[in-house]
DNA sequence: TCTGGGGTCCTAGGACCC
DNA sequence: TCTGGGGTCCTAGGACCC
């Protein structure tokens, strides 16, 4: 049996909690550069806004309405994420953490859970509630689809008060003959047109559907999707597992077309992928650069422009990889485009420890002049981490220590937008709530 | 004027190996 | 004229997730 529990409108949950002003009132949030809108409170669905449209769309809408919005506030929103699942680790031995909000728990072994389940399921809410203010919906079912399917019943049906345990049979007819297929947990809006033109259009006649002739037409994962609707579990509690690409990348809040503006744009992609990069103790291998204009725009017409490098020797060093990625700029930098977005992905990620030296490697001086300064360069790479874990970064975004190259972000007027940003409640001493 | 930023897995086809 | 059988690795593209 496994349960999930997902937090109910995550972002919006989070600002409103500290601004006890907006109770009941409707509140946006929006995706990085006061782009889309992401995340709605109920009563901003009711205003029948919608998930992903962009923000200058609905902005007049918003003001008409009393709608507050937020521009997108992560470290808020990690810092209270943690709060939720460290509260449910306590609450079950075996939490998958799947995403900022959501985390499935593996319910078979811990008998304590399985005696009762909806008593169970309404004790995680009411606790994670009760210690982070932060409101969820509970779903159980005999697989992680089943879960899934589950926690969205108990999000869509008020009758549920929040908790749905899909164990008997009948039940589990109803649900799925009342819910349309495109909400199953591995149907995209594409599968969703191909199974409607197949006659398919509830999660029920999903489930009734032979696995061997979904799998003819979608391939092997929507079959596993099927066989899970019938109760036989293909997807487990899966471990944190080391990234195999990281990317950094953003879009501008102006657009760009100096070169030199948009190496800093680069050059701290870069640094801020490295260190992500050793957040999990690997190396990489291969370092790509890219660039484009909008792909909305009706007047120019869409240009990327991309490269990449290898490193003969695999690397986390912000100054290596800074070094590559400002060289591959320059190589394949245009002129005359007016870039919208820029970024550093980096690929075949492996863990430090399993690196192969190079045999070839230059080391025409001696061999131990060489180890100690890789080590040296660790050395330096390691106060900088520390230096900036302990005095973070400033409110640009801007860490305490960083490569020239990257340009100073306060000085930087294409840094993206977030003109509506809430206070850092929870992680600044500056900035934690004040009551009078 | 203004349209996010991450990730994963699977498949088909081609190149190549013995 | 006839042209095996079994395998790996890589890449691009397509789908999905939050």
């Amino acid at each position: 049996m496994y349960a999930l529990v997902d937090c109910n409108s995550f972002y919006a949950n989070c600002e409103k909690l500290f601004r006890p002003d907006l109770r009941g009132k409707a509140v946006v949030v929006l995706s990085n550069n006061d782009g889309c809108v992401v995340a709605r409170s109920p009563e901003a669905k009711q205003l029948g806004i919608k998930m992903g449209v962009p923000y200058f769309q609905v902005k007049e809408f918003c003001e008409k309405n009393d709608v507050t919005v937020f521009s997108s506030n992560y470290t808020l929103y990690a810092d209270m994420s943690h709060r939720v699942m460290s509260t449910l680790e306590k609450l079950c031995p075996t939490v998958e953490v799947y995403s900022i909000d959501e985390a499935f728990l593996y319910l078979a072994d811990y008998p304590t859970a399985m005696t009762d389940l909806n008593a169970y399921g309404t004790k995680l809410k009411a606790i994670v509630e009760q210690y982070t203010g932060i409101p969820v919906c509970v779903g159980m079912g005999s697989t992680k689809t089943m879960a899934k399917l589950a926690n969205y019943a108990a999000k869509k049906h008020p009758a549920t008060k929040g908790v749905c345990v899909l164990d008997n049979l009948r039940w589990i007819r109803r649900i799925m003959q009342i819910t349309d297929v495109g909400e199953v947990w591995g149907v995209g809006r594409r599968y969703k047109v191909r199974l409607n033109q197949m006659g398919i259009h509830t999660v029920y006649q999903l489930a009734i559907c032979e696995p061997a002739k979904i799998r003819q037409h979608f391939g092997v994962v929507l079959e596993r999707t099927c066989l899970e609707l019938n109760g036989q579990s293909c997807l487990g509690i899966e471990a944190v597992e080391a990234k195999k690409q990281i990317i950094s990348s953003r879009s501008f809040s102006t657009r760009i077309s100096c070169p030199d503006e948009l190496s800093q744009a680069v050059c701290s992609h870069a640094a801020k992928a490295a260190s992500k990069l050793r957040k999990q103790d690997s190396v990489c291998h291969y370092l790509s650069v890219f660039a484009k204009n909008s792909s909305f725009s009706q007047t120019e017409s869409y240009t990327s422009i991309s490269g990449q490098c290898q490193f003969i020797t695999p690397t986390a060093d912000t100054r290596v990889m800074v070094a590559a990625a400002r060289q591959i700029l320059t190589q394949i930098f245009k002129k005359d485009v007016r870039y919208a977005k820029a970024g550093v992905m980096l690929f075949d990620i492996c863990q430090h420890h399993e690196v192969q030296p190079d045999l070839f490697a230059d080391d025409s001086s001696d061999n131990q002049t060489n180890q100690q300064s890789t080590s040296k360069s660790a050395e330096v790479i390691a106060v900088m981490d520390q230096l900036n874990k302990r005095y973070g970064q400033n409110s640009n975004q801007q860490s305490a220590v960083f490569i020239a190259s990257e340009g100073i972000k306060d000085k930087q007027s294409w840094q993206m937008s977030r003109d509506m940003l809430s206070p850092c409640y929870t992680t600044n001493i500056n900035q934690l709530p004040k009551v009078d």
